[in-house]
RNA sequence: GGAGAGGUGGCUGAGCGGUCGAAAGCGACGGUUUGCUAAACCGUUGAGGGGCGAGAAGCUCCUCCGAGGGUUCGAAUCCCUCCCUCUCCGCCA
Protein backbone atom coordinates (compact mmCIF):
# COMPACT_ATOMS: atom_id res chain seq x y z
CA UNK A 1 0.00 0.00 0.00
CA UNK A 2 1.30 3.17 -0.65
CA UNK A 3 1.75 6.21 1.52
CA UNK A 4 -1.27 8.35 2.06
CA UNK A 5 0.62 11.21 3.09
CA UNK A 6 2.96 10.72 -0.16
CA UNK A 7 -0.65 10.88 -2.03
CA UNK A 8 -1.78 14.08 -0.77
CA UNK A 9 1.67 16.02 -0.52
CA UNK A 10 3.51 14.73 -3.97
CA UNK A 11 1.58 12.75 -5.78
CA UNK A 12 3.59 13.63 -9.10
CA UNK A 13 6.19 11.66 -8.50
CA UNK A 14 3.61 8.41 -7.75
CA UNK A 15 1.89 8.62 -11.33
CA UNK A 16 5.19 8.91 -12.92
CA UNK A 17 5.65 5.80 -10.57
CA UNK A 18 2.43 4.13 -11.37
CA UNK A 19 2.94 4.97 -15.55
CA UNK A 20 6.52 3.26 -15.68
CA UNK A 21 4.96 0.14 -14.60
CA UNK A 22 2.05 0.33 -17.14
CA UNK A 23 -0.43 1.25 -14.21
CA UNK A 24 -2.87 4.04 -14.91
CA UNK A 25 -2.12 7.16 -12.54
CA UNK A 26 -5.90 8.52 -12.44
CA UNK A 27 -5.74 6.15 -9.41
CA UNK A 28 -3.98 8.35 -7.45
CA UNK A 29 -6.34 11.48 -8.47
CA UNK A 30 -9.10 9.24 -7.68
CA UNK A 31 -7.60 8.85 -4.35
CA UNK A 32 -6.82 11.88 -3.47
CA UNK A 33 -10.62 12.91 -4.09
CA UNK A 34 -12.03 10.38 -1.74
CA UNK A 35 -9.37 10.93 0.69
CA UNK A 36 -10.44 14.36 0.66
CA UNK A 37 -14.05 13.67 1.10
CA UNK A 38 -12.99 12.00 3.78
CA UNK A 39 -11.39 14.09 5.92
CA UNK A 40 -14.47 16.45 5.32
CA UNK A 41 -16.76 14.35 7.03
CA UNK A 42 -14.41 12.95 9.46
CA UNK A 43 -14.06 17.23 10.38
CA UNK A 44 -17.33 17.80 10.59
CA UNK A 45 -18.34 14.30 12.79
CA UNK A 46 -15.19 14.91 14.74
CA UNK A 47 -16.46 18.58 15.38
CA UNK A 48 -19.77 17.56 16.24
CA UNK A 49 -18.45 14.72 19.01
CA UNK A 50 -16.90 17.28 20.69
CA UNK A 51 -19.63 19.04 21.36
CA UNK A 52 -21.50 16.16 22.59
CA UNK A 53 -18.46 15.79 25.05
CA UNK A 54 -18.56 18.85 26.35
CA UNK A 55 -22.40 18.80 26.94
CA UNK A 56 -22.49 15.10 28.46
CA UNK A 57 -19.95 16.31 30.94
CA UNK A 58 -22.91 19.09 31.46
CA UNK A 59 -25.47 16.90 31.54
CA UNK A 60 -23.97 14.94 34.17
CA UNK A 61 -23.65 17.85 36.43
CA UNK A 62 -27.23 19.23 36.18
CA UNK A 63 -29.85 19.02 38.50
CA UNK A 64 -33.54 17.49 36.77
CA UNK A 65 -35.41 19.61 34.87
CA UNK A 66 -36.75 20.97 32.00
CA UNK A 67 -33.42 22.62 31.05
CA UNK A 68 -31.49 19.14 31.40
CA UNK A 69 -34.28 17.52 28.91
CA UNK A 70 -33.76 20.07 26.61
CA UNK A 71 -30.33 19.72 26.18
CA UNK A 72 -30.67 15.90 26.27
CA UNK A 73 -33.12 16.63 23.32
CA UNK A 74 -30.63 18.59 21.84
CA UNK A 75 -27.42 15.97 22.01
CA UNK A 76 -29.93 13.49 20.79
CA UNK A 77 -29.93 15.54 17.49
CA UNK A 78 -26.37 15.85 17.09
CA UNK A 79 -26.47 12.19 18.09
CA UNK A 80 -28.44 11.56 15.20
CA UNK A 81 -26.61 14.02 12.85
CA UNK A 82 -23.02 12.15 14.03
CA UNK A 83 -24.32 9.12 13.02
CA UNK A 84 -25.55 10.13 9.55
CA UNK A 85 -22.09 11.49 9.14
CA UNK A 86 -20.03 8.34 10.78
CA UNK A 87 -22.03 6.15 8.10
CA UNK A 88 -20.82 8.07 5.08
CA UNK A 89 -17.35 8.53 5.88
CA UNK A 90 -17.03 5.05 6.55
CA UNK A 91 -18.44 4.47 2.94
CA UNK A 92 -16.00 6.77 1.89
CA UNK A 93 -13.27 5.37 3.50
CA UNK A 94 -14.73 1.49 2.66
CA UNK A 95 -13.92 2.68 -1.05
CA UNK A 96 -10.66 4.28 -0.44
CA UNK A 97 -8.90 1.02 1.63
CA UNK A 98 -10.09 -1.21 -1.09
CA UNK A 99 -8.91 1.80 -4.08
CA UNK A 100 -5.80 1.72 -2.23
CA UNK A 101 -5.29 -1.91 -1.56
CA UNK A 102 -5.21 -1.94 -5.34
CA UNK A 103 -2.70 0.31 -6.57
CA UNK A 104 0.84 -1.62 -7.22
CA UNK A 105 3.78 -0.86 -5.20
CA UNK A 106 6.45 1.72 -7.10
CA UNK A 107 9.66 0.74 -8.75
CA UNK A 108 12.75 1.46 -6.55
CA UNK A 109 14.73 4.11 -8.73
CA UNK A 110 17.70 1.64 -9.86
CA UNK A 111 14.59 -0.73 -11.96
CA UNK A 112 15.09 -1.00 -15.43
CA UNK A 113 12.37 0.50 -17.24
CA UNK A 114 10.54 -0.68 -19.99
CA UNK A 115 7.47 -3.37 -19.34
CA UNK A 116 8.04 -6.22 -21.92
CA UNK A 117 10.25 -9.42 -20.73
CA UNK A 118 12.84 -8.00 -22.90
CA UNK A 119 13.25 -5.10 -21.22
CA UNK A 120 14.38 -7.41 -18.40
CA UNK A 121 18.07 -7.10 -17.53
CA UNK A 122 20.37 -10.18 -17.82
CA UNK A 123 22.72 -9.19 -15.13
CA UNK A 124 24.91 -12.52 -14.51
CA UNK A 125 25.11 -16.00 -16.27
CA UNK A 126 26.56 -18.67 -14.21
CA UNK A 127 27.63 -22.20 -14.61
CA UNK A 128 28.29 -24.26 -18.15
CA UNK A 129 25.62 -26.19 -19.53
CA UNK A 130 26.12 -29.69 -20.01
CA UNK A 131 27.27 -31.22 -23.16
CA UNK A 132 25.35 -34.55 -24.30
CA UNK A 133 26.27 -36.89 -27.56
CA UNK A 134 23.09 -37.73 -27.83
CA UNK A 135 19.81 -35.52 -28.03
CA UNK A 136 18.93 -34.76 -24.31
CA UNK A 137 15.06 -35.50 -23.97
CA UNK A 138 12.23 -33.42 -21.57
CA UNK A 139 11.53 -34.50 -18.15
CA UNK A 140 7.49 -35.46 -19.71
CA UNK A 141 9.62 -38.06 -21.70
CA UNK A 142 12.03 -39.09 -18.77
CA UNK A 143 9.97 -38.66 -15.79
CA UNK A 144 6.99 -41.27 -17.00
CA UNK A 145 9.43 -43.52 -18.86
CA UNK A 146 11.86 -43.91 -15.43
CA UNK A 147 8.04 -43.96 -13.52
CA UNK A 148 9.24 -41.49 -11.14
CA UNK A 149 6.43 -39.26 -12.70
CA UNK A 150 2.99 -39.73 -13.37
CA UNK A 151 0.69 -37.02 -14.96
CA UNK A 152 -2.35 -39.61 -16.00
CA UNK A 153 -3.07 -40.67 -12.52
CA UNK A 154 -2.51 -36.93 -10.98
CA UNK A 155 -4.87 -36.06 -13.33
CA UNK A 156 -7.29 -39.13 -12.04
CA UNK A 157 -7.32 -37.29 -8.42
CA UNK A 158 -7.65 -33.74 -9.06
CA UNK A 159 -8.12 -32.83 -12.41
CA UNK A 160 -5.50 -31.32 -15.05
CA UNK A 161 -2.33 -29.55 -14.00
CA UNK A 162 -1.52 -32.30 -11.02
CA UNK A 163 0.68 -35.04 -11.09
CA UNK A 164 2.35 -37.57 -8.92
CA UNK A 165 5.70 -37.82 -7.77
CA UNK A 166 6.80 -41.50 -7.62
CA UNK A 167 10.01 -43.78 -6.03
CA UNK A 168 12.91 -41.72 -6.25
CA UNK A 169 11.20 -39.18 -8.20
CA UNK A 170 9.39 -38.29 -4.87
CA UNK A 171 12.74 -39.21 -3.12
CA UNK A 172 14.75 -36.62 -4.92
CA UNK A 173 12.42 -33.68 -4.13
CA UNK A 174 11.86 -34.94 -0.84
CA UNK A 175 15.97 -34.31 -0.58
CA UNK A 176 15.89 -31.03 -2.52
CA UNK A 177 13.74 -29.45 0.16
CA UNK A 178 15.56 -31.15 3.55
CA UNK A 179 18.99 -30.28 1.43
CA UNK A 180 17.84 -26.15 0.85
CA UNK A 181 16.31 -26.16 4.49
CA UNK A 182 19.62 -27.33 5.79
CA UNK A 183 21.46 -24.69 3.95
CA UNK A 184 19.75 -21.51 4.53
CA UNK A 185 19.94 -22.44 8.28
CA UNK A 186 23.41 -23.62 8.42
CA UNK A 187 25.22 -21.50 5.86
CA UNK A 188 22.18 -18.29 5.13
CA UNK A 189 21.57 -17.08 8.27
CA UNK A 190 17.39 -18.19 8.38
CA UNK A 191 15.42 -19.17 10.65
CA UNK A 192 13.42 -22.50 9.73
CA UNK A 193 9.53 -21.95 10.37
CA UNK A 194 6.75 -24.95 9.05
CA UNK A 195 4.02 -22.04 9.05
CA UNK A 196 0.30 -23.11 8.74
CA UNK A 197 -0.73 -23.90 4.92
CA UNK A 198 -4.11 -22.33 4.84
CA UNK A 199 -4.49 -18.99 6.42
CA UNK A 200 -7.03 -16.10 6.92
CA UNK A 201 -7.93 -13.55 4.58
CA UNK A 202 -5.67 -10.67 6.57
CA UNK A 203 -2.82 -12.34 5.40
CA UNK A 204 -3.57 -12.42 2.14
CA UNK A 205 -4.20 -8.85 2.15
CA UNK A 206 -1.35 -8.13 3.94
CA UNK A 207 1.24 -9.74 1.41
CA UNK A 208 -1.18 -7.97 -1.62
CA UNK A 209 -2.31 -11.39 -2.98
CA UNK A 210 -6.28 -9.54 -2.06
CA UNK A 211 -7.96 -8.18 -3.25
CA UNK A 212 -6.43 -8.16 -6.13
CA UNK A 213 -5.69 -11.60 -6.67
CA UNK A 214 -8.31 -13.69 -5.62
CA UNK A 215 -9.37 -15.55 -9.19
CA UNK A 216 -5.97 -16.92 -8.55
CA UNK A 217 -6.54 -18.33 -4.66
CA UNK A 218 -8.00 -21.95 -3.28
CA UNK A 219 -10.48 -20.88 -0.58
CA UNK A 220 -12.30 -22.87 1.91
CA UNK A 221 -15.49 -21.10 2.05
CA UNK A 222 -17.03 -22.79 5.08
CA UNK A 223 -14.50 -21.25 7.60
CA UNK A 224 -13.09 -19.01 5.15
CA UNK A 225 -9.60 -19.46 5.41
CA UNK A 226 -7.57 -19.76 2.15
CA UNK A 227 -4.80 -21.75 0.63
CA UNK A 228 -1.24 -20.24 0.53
CA UNK A 229 -0.32 -19.66 -3.20
CA UNK A 230 3.19 -18.87 -1.66
CA UNK A 231 5.06 -19.25 2.16
CA UNK A 232 5.77 -15.40 1.71
CA UNK A 233 2.06 -14.85 3.01
CA UNK A 234 2.35 -16.22 6.16
CA UNK A 235 5.86 -15.85 7.01
CA UNK A 236 5.40 -11.89 6.10
CA UNK A 237 2.56 -12.30 8.71
CA UNK A 238 4.21 -13.75 11.07
CA UNK A 239 4.73 -9.77 12.99
CA UNK A 240 1.74 -8.71 11.32
CA UNK A 241 0.45 -5.90 13.89
CA UNK A 242 3.61 -5.82 15.68
CA UNK A 243 6.14 -3.45 16.84
CA UNK A 244 10.03 -5.23 16.54
CA UNK A 245 12.69 -3.45 18.59
CA UNK A 246 15.42 -2.15 16.17
CA UNK A 247 17.65 -5.14 17.76
CA UNK A 248 15.79 -7.09 16.52
CA UNK A 249 15.91 -6.91 12.88
CA UNK A 250 16.28 -7.93 10.94
CA UNK A 251 15.03 -11.42 11.03
CA UNK A 252 15.30 -14.20 8.26
CA UNK A 253 12.88 -16.62 8.12
CA UNK A 254 12.68 -19.59 6.18
CA UNK A 255 9.86 -22.82 4.99
CA UNK A 256 8.75 -24.74 3.08
CA UNK A 257 5.65 -25.01 1.85
CA UNK A 258 3.72 -26.20 -0.78
CA UNK A 259 2.14 -23.56 -2.91
CA UNK A 260 -1.79 -23.58 -3.94
CA UNK A 261 -2.67 -21.40 -7.23
CA UNK A 262 -5.72 -21.98 -9.49
CA UNK A 263 -3.90 -19.98 -12.35
CA UNK A 264 -6.63 -18.84 -14.54
CA UNK A 265 -5.09 -15.95 -15.33
CA UNK A 266 -2.34 -18.07 -17.18
CA UNK A 267 -4.48 -20.85 -18.55
CA UNK A 268 -1.94 -22.20 -21.84
CA UNK A 269 0.92 -21.40 -20.63
CA UNK A 270 3.83 -23.86 -19.91
CA UNK A 271 1.05 -26.54 -19.79
CA UNK A 272 3.67 -29.45 -20.97
CA UNK A 273 5.29 -31.73 -17.66
CA UNK A 274 5.49 -30.36 -14.30
CA UNK A 275 6.65 -26.27 -15.18
CA UNK A 276 2.94 -24.98 -13.69
CA UNK A 277 0.86 -26.77 -11.40
CA UNK A 278 -1.95 -26.34 -9.28
CA UNK A 279 0.16 -27.47 -6.23
CA UNK A 280 3.65 -27.09 -6.16
CA UNK A 281 5.96 -27.39 -3.45
CA UNK A 282 8.72 -24.48 -2.42
CA UNK A 283 11.27 -23.45 -0.01
CA UNK A 284 10.82 -19.78 1.31
CA UNK A 285 12.99 -16.87 2.85
CA UNK A 286 11.55 -14.06 3.74
CA UNK A 287 13.36 -10.97 5.35
CA UNK A 288 11.90 -8.00 7.88
CA UNK A 289 14.66 -5.40 7.38
CA UNK A 290 15.17 -1.90 8.59
CA UNK A 291 14.60 0.38 5.31
CA UNK A 292 17.72 1.74 4.66
CA UNK A 293 19.55 -2.04 4.48
CA UNK A 294 16.92 -3.19 2.24
CA UNK A 295 18.50 -3.28 -1.01
CA UNK A 296 21.83 -4.59 0.15
CA UNK A 297 19.44 -7.62 1.75
CA UNK A 298 18.08 -7.97 -1.54
CA UNK A 299 21.42 -8.62 -3.34
CA UNK A 300 22.00 -11.44 -0.43
CA UNK A 301 18.77 -12.63 -0.71
CA UNK A 302 19.48 -13.26 -4.70
CA UNK A 303 22.99 -14.43 -3.59
CA UNK A 304 21.34 -17.13 -1.64
CA UNK A 305 18.94 -18.30 -4.08
CA UNK A 306 21.54 -18.72 -6.06
CA UNK A 307 23.92 -20.74 -4.23
CA UNK A 308 21.81 -23.52 -4.28
CA UNK A 309 21.48 -23.33 -8.06
CA UNK A 310 25.58 -23.29 -7.92
CA UNK A 311 26.07 -25.66 -5.28
CA UNK A 312 23.66 -28.62 -7.38
CA UNK A 313 25.46 -28.00 -10.56
CA UNK A 314 23.13 -26.04 -12.53
CA UNK A 315 23.41 -23.23 -15.34
CA UNK A 316 21.27 -20.46 -14.31
CA UNK A 317 20.98 -16.47 -15.16
CA UNK A 318 19.93 -13.96 -12.89
CA UNK A 319 17.46 -11.23 -14.66
CA UNK A 320 16.75 -7.96 -13.36
CA UNK A 321 13.15 -7.53 -13.90
CA UNK A 322 12.02 -4.24 -15.71
CA UNK A 323 9.17 -2.16 -13.95
CA UNK A 324 6.18 -3.47 -15.86
CA UNK A 325 7.77 -7.03 -15.54
CA UNK A 326 7.51 -7.05 -11.26
CA UNK A 327 4.83 -7.74 -9.08
CA UNK A 328 2.60 -6.33 -7.50
CA UNK A 329 3.90 -5.91 -4.20
CA UNK A 330 7.67 -5.68 -5.75
CA UNK A 331 9.54 -2.72 -6.03
CA UNK A 332 12.70 -4.38 -7.15
CA UNK A 333 12.92 -7.68 -8.20
CA UNK A 334 15.88 -10.07 -9.97
CA UNK A 335 14.49 -13.92 -11.02
CA UNK A 336 16.63 -16.39 -11.18
CA UNK A 337 16.02 -18.83 -14.20
CA UNK A 338 17.94 -22.03 -14.44
CA UNK A 339 18.95 -23.64 -17.45
CA UNK A 340 16.91 -27.13 -18.70
CA UNK A 341 18.47 -29.22 -21.17
CA UNK A 342 15.89 -31.50 -22.30
CA UNK A 343 13.00 -28.71 -23.27
CA UNK A 344 15.56 -26.36 -23.66
CA UNK A 345 14.29 -23.13 -21.92
CA UNK A 346 15.25 -21.41 -19.13
CA UNK A 347 13.34 -21.76 -16.05
CA UNK A 348 12.28 -19.22 -13.72
CA UNK A 349 12.98 -21.47 -10.14
CA UNK A 350 13.65 -17.82 -7.82
CA UNK A 351 11.88 -14.47 -7.72
CA UNK A 352 13.40 -12.62 -5.35
CA UNK A 353 12.09 -9.33 -4.31
CA UNK A 354 12.46 -5.97 -2.71
CA UNK A 355 8.77 -5.15 -1.29
CA UNK A 356 9.94 -1.83 0.63
CA UNK A 357 7.72 -0.39 3.07
CA UNK A 358 4.61 -1.64 0.92
CA UNK A 359 3.49 -4.57 2.95
CA UNK A 360 4.75 -3.30 6.20
CA UNK A 361 1.89 -0.60 5.75
CA UNK A 362 -0.58 -3.18 4.77
CA UNK A 363 0.14 -5.80 7.42
CA UNK A 364 1.38 -2.99 9.84
CA UNK A 365 4.22 -4.23 10.86
CA UNK A 366 6.88 -1.54 12.30
CA UNK A 367 9.88 -1.56 14.38
CA UNK A 368 10.97 0.93 16.89
CA UNK A 369 14.12 2.68 16.44
CA UNK A 370 16.66 2.23 18.70
CA UNK A 371 17.01 6.15 19.74
CA UNK A 372 13.31 5.89 20.96
CA UNK A 373 11.17 7.89 18.57
CA UNK A 374 7.83 6.46 16.63
CA UNK A 375 7.36 2.92 15.27
CA UNK A 376 8.43 2.99 11.87
CA UNK A 377 7.42 0.66 9.15
CA UNK A 378 10.21 -1.99 8.31
CA UNK A 379 10.72 -3.50 4.85
CA UNK A 380 10.00 -6.75 3.81
CA UNK A 381 11.82 -9.64 1.19
CA UNK A 382 11.05 -12.38 -0.01
CA UNK A 383 12.24 -14.84 -2.19
CA UNK A 384 12.36 -18.56 -3.51
CA UNK A 385 14.92 -20.54 -2.13
CA UNK A 386 14.42 -22.17 -4.50
CA UNK A 387 11.14 -23.26 -6.40
CA UNK A 388 11.16 -27.20 -6.23
CA UNK A 389 9.63 -29.03 -9.64
CA UNK A 390 11.34 -26.49 -11.98
CA UNK A 391 14.36 -27.60 -10.28
CA UNK A 392 13.29 -31.31 -9.99
CA UNK A 393 12.93 -30.84 -14.21
CA UNK A 394 16.59 -29.08 -14.43
CA UNK A 395 18.28 -32.20 -12.45
CA UNK A 396 16.26 -34.82 -14.38
CA UNK A 397 17.09 -33.26 -17.99
CA UNK A 398 20.49 -31.69 -16.94
CA UNK A 399 21.95 -34.50 -15.14
CA UNK A 400 20.34 -37.48 -17.44
CA UNK A 401 22.21 -40.19 -19.51
CA UNK A 402 22.30 -41.62 -22.79
CA UNK A 403 19.98 -44.81 -21.17
CA UNK A 404 17.13 -42.82 -19.82
CA UNK A 405 18.63 -42.78 -15.88
CA UNK A 406 19.84 -39.88 -13.98
CA UNK A 407 22.40 -39.04 -12.06
CA UNK A 408 22.48 -37.72 -8.64
CA UNK A 409 23.58 -34.54 -7.96
CA UNK A 410 26.61 -34.63 -5.65
CA UNK A 411 25.56 -32.21 -2.90
CA UNK A 412 21.85 -34.45 -2.60
CA UNK A 413 23.56 -37.44 -2.29
CA UNK A 414 24.00 -37.81 1.16
CA UNK A 415 20.54 -36.59 1.95
CA UNK A 416 19.87 -39.32 -0.89
CA UNK A 417 21.08 -42.41 1.55
CA UNK A 418 24.26 -42.37 -0.77
CA UNK A 419 22.02 -43.12 -4.00
CA UNK A 420 24.02 -42.52 -7.38
CA UNK A 421 21.11 -42.90 -9.61
CA UNK A 422 18.55 -42.65 -10.55
CA UNK A 423 17.22 -46.11 -12.72
CA UNK A 424 13.74 -47.26 -13.58
CA UNK A 425 11.75 -48.26 -10.69
C1' G B 1 -18.52 -30.51 19.57
C1' G B 2 -20.35 -29.74 25.14
C1' A B 3 -19.70 -27.12 30.10
C1' G B 4 -17.34 -23.30 32.80
C1' A B 5 -13.87 -18.99 33.31
C1' G B 6 -11.74 -15.03 30.95
C1' G B 7 -10.00 -11.33 27.08
C1' U B 8 -7.95 -3.83 29.81
C1' G B 9 -1.52 -0.14 28.04
C1' G B 10 5.54 -3.78 26.91
C1' C B 11 3.97 -7.31 31.14
C1' U B 12 0.94 -8.22 35.80
C1' G B 13 -3.55 -6.29 37.30
C1' A B 14 -7.79 -2.64 39.36
C1' G B 15 -11.86 -0.37 37.36
C1' C B 16 -19.84 2.36 40.86
C1' G B 17 -22.98 4.36 33.09
C1' G B 18 -20.45 10.65 33.57
C1' U B 19 -14.58 13.53 37.17
C1' C B 20 -11.35 6.83 32.94
C1' G B 21 -7.00 6.66 27.86
C1' A B 22 -7.86 4.27 32.18
C1' A B 23 -5.45 3.04 39.61
C1' A B 24 -1.40 0.23 41.24
C1' G B 25 2.84 -2.79 40.58
C1' C B 26 6.69 -4.49 37.31
C1' G B 27 9.69 -3.42 33.25
C1' A B 28 11.99 0.30 30.14
C1' C B 29 14.09 5.18 29.59
C1' G B 30 16.13 9.89 31.80
C1' G B 31 18.09 12.14 36.23
C1' U B 32 20.08 12.47 41.46
C1' U B 33 23.34 9.62 44.46
C1' U B 34 27.80 6.37 43.43
C1' G B 35 35.17 4.35 42.92
C1' C B 36 32.13 0.41 39.85
C1' U B 37 27.72 -2.38 40.31
C1' A B 38 23.40 -2.72 43.29
C1' A B 39 19.90 -0.20 46.19
C1' A B 40 17.20 4.22 47.15
C1' C B 41 14.82 8.63 45.49
C1' C B 42 12.70 11.95 41.54
C1' G B 43 10.78 12.18 36.71
C1' U B 44 9.23 10.18 31.87
C1' U B 45 6.85 6.15 29.42
C1' G B 46 0.48 3.30 24.50
C1' A B 47 -1.36 3.56 19.41
C1' G B 48 -3.97 5.59 15.20
C1' G B 49 -6.27 9.70 12.90
C1' G B 50 -8.21 14.98 11.82
C1' G B 51 -7.31 20.43 12.18
C1' C B 52 -3.88 24.83 12.88
C1' G B 53 1.42 24.98 11.71
C1' A B 54 7.45 25.63 7.35
C1' G B 55 7.97 21.71 11.13
C1' A B 56 8.67 13.68 13.86
C1' A B 57 8.32 21.53 17.58
C1' G B 58 3.94 23.12 19.75
C1' C B 59 -1.39 23.61 20.35
C1' U B 60 -6.11 21.29 19.74
C1' C B 61 -9.86 17.73 18.70
C1' C B 62 -11.52 12.64 17.61
C1' U B 63 -11.03 7.32 18.01
C1' C B 64 -9.13 2.87 20.33
C1' C B 65 -10.09 -1.29 27.04
C1' G B 66 -10.65 -8.90 21.69
C1' A B 67 -14.05 -7.71 16.91
C1' G B 68 -18.76 -6.05 15.21
C1' G B 69 -23.61 -4.34 16.30
C1' G B 70 -27.22 -2.25 19.98
C1' U B 71 -29.21 0.71 24.36
C1' U B 72 -28.02 5.91 26.19
C1' C B 73 -27.43 12.91 26.12
C1' G B 74 -23.03 9.93 27.61
C1' A B 75 -20.35 2.86 27.46
C1' A B 76 -14.02 -0.22 29.47
C1' U B 77 -18.55 -0.48 32.47
C1' C B 78 -25.42 -2.63 30.32
C1' C B 79 -27.49 -5.99 26.04
C1' C B 80 -26.68 -9.13 21.47
C1' U B 81 -23.55 -11.71 17.87
C1' C B 82 -18.86 -13.42 16.62
C1' C B 83 -13.57 -14.49 17.48
C1' C B 84 -9.72 -16.00 20.64
C1' U B 85 -7.38 -17.97 25.25
C1' C B 86 -7.54 -21.13 29.64
C1' U B 87 -9.76 -25.42 32.56
C1' C B 88 -12.78 -29.83 32.36
C1' C B 89 -15.36 -33.42 29.18
C1' G B 90 -15.96 -35.65 24.32
C1' C B 91 -13.45 -36.91 19.69
C1' C B 92 -9.03 -37.77 17.15
C1' A B 93 -3.57 -37.98 13.85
Amino acid sequence: MLDINVIRESPDGLKEGLRKVGEDPAVIDRVRELDAEWRELVAQAEEMKAERNRQSKVIGGMEQGAERDDLIARMREVGDKIGGLDARAAEVREQLDDLMLRIPNIPHEHVPPGLEEEDDVVVRTQGERPAFDFKPRPHWELGPELGILDFERGVKLSGSRFYVLMGDGSRLQRALINWMLDLHVAEHGYVEASPPFIVGGRCLVGTGELPKFRDNLYRDVEDDLWLIPTAEAPLTNLHRDEVLAEEELPRHYCAYTPCFRREKMSAGKDVRGIKRGHQFDKVEMVKYVRPDTSEEELQKLVANAEDVCKRLGLPYRVRELCCGQMSFQASHSYDVEVWAAGCEEWLEVSSCSNCGDFQARRANIRYRPADGGRPRFVHTLNGSGVALPRTVIAVLENYQQADGTVIVPEALRSTMGGLERIGPQ
